[in-house]
DNA sequence: AATTAATTAGTACCAGGTTATAATAGCTGC
DNA sequence: GCAGCTATTATAACCTGGTACTAATTAATT
């Protein structure tokens, strides 16, 4: 009983590891399309799509243009760089970040700088608790380069709040592993109740 | 002759108006709920679309779809920021960057602020004429918020070439007109022919 | 009244499917 | 060797949201 079949016994759950890639790396392909790559007939396809529940070319588009087009609306998706893994606010504040392809060099699979620092600086406003936060200054260390694939997890500490005046001092450290590759210190404007007419250039917005 | 139409005499331009504003508002709709909105018949709506040139539902939303995805797959075109109009190797530079809606918080039609840090940032690494140069340190200001549709222009100008160190200083404003909205001071790392492996984040790259 | 512009109607056709039903192929168990 | 199972393929009807084209109807203009 349920002998282990010989020679090939799963063709299906291959087809549907490759059916799920290929969709995945082309959303745009048709049921047509991919009998030709996977040498099946047409019905086959579509009762692996169904199976493994994935939706017709139509609704996929349809499903990618509504994510698009809620994150036009509503885009504080992407207002913090980074995950936040933890907040206290005006104390301290975690975020996560690991370096993707679309940040870094091609040729050398080093960070561009400026995601390091939009981490960091995001990390900076969003630990402020106020209604509107805007990065005024900054002073910046990139201590060492992060490549490809490496977890940024930068850690914001609120250092001052001058209460009267408005102005916030934050120290953002960020490490990949045990080591620190970069270190800055932000100069934060935020919204005594009412506007902030010079400086700044950012708004906080938890999500 | 073309006596002015005395009463209502352009329903229809009217009607493009509200087509058009009600696709841009909802690119889900249907033709067939348009013709419930706007009280005329299916083949009214489809060749005010024809004349409009606004193509079917299932266009648009390949149309986002695809936006939505090259924007994900192709984020990093440019390793500058900013196109970069004028550059005088080791002694100075000039580029153009425009803050587009995808640069901005929703809310407040502000800039983020390490948009502006990377034009400026990616100006200090190319204006270096050297295969590696990576940003070390900086030191920024951001004099005023910059808003949707302004033009900022960059200014950075190599201050010292420090021959045997390996390092330069870069100082680059960013003008919007006349105003200045931002002004940082660059520390970089430049190759001397060895590789450089502490700090620095950047690679110089002439497109 | 004649002409012209705008609107509506109707038909054929298309892509890219779903749903359902049935026919085959390929082993498996015994 | 054959019933019984899964997997695959085939066939046909139907759906949505259109395009393309032709024709008729309804204003509006001159």
């Amino acid at each position: 009983m349920k002998v282990v079949p010989a020679i090939e016994r799963l063709p299906k759950r291959q087809r549907h590891q490759q059916l799920s890639k290929l969709i995945d790396e082309n959303p745009f392909i048709t049921d047509r399309e991919l009998t030709r790559l996977l040498k099946v007939s047409i019905q086959t396809i579509r009762l692996d799509r169904l199976e493994l529940g994935i939706p017709e070319l139509r609704e996929r588009l349809k499903l990618m243009a509504e994510r698009s087009y809620d994150s036009v609306r509503s885009l504080p998706l992407h207002e913090v760089i980074g995950d936040i893994v933890d907040l206290q606010l005006d104390r301290s504040g975690i975020s996560m970040f690991e370096i993707a392809n679309e940040h870094v060099f091609s040729r050398t699979g080093i960070a561009r700088g400026h995601h390091v620092f939009a981490q960091a600086n995001s990390l900076a406003v969003a630990v402020i608790d106020d209604e509107i936060a805007l990065t005024a200054a900054a002073d910046i260390r990139f201590i060492r380069s992060v490549k490809l694939g490496e977890k940024c997890i930068a850690k914001a500490y609120v250092r001052s709040v001058s209460g009267e005046k408005s102005k916030a001092k934050v120290e953002v450290f960020t490490y990949v592993g045990e080591e620190m590759v970069f270190q800055g210190n932000f100069i934060i404007y935020r919204s005594a109740g009412d506007q902030v007419d010079e400086g700044g250039i950012e708004r906080a917005d938890r999500h």
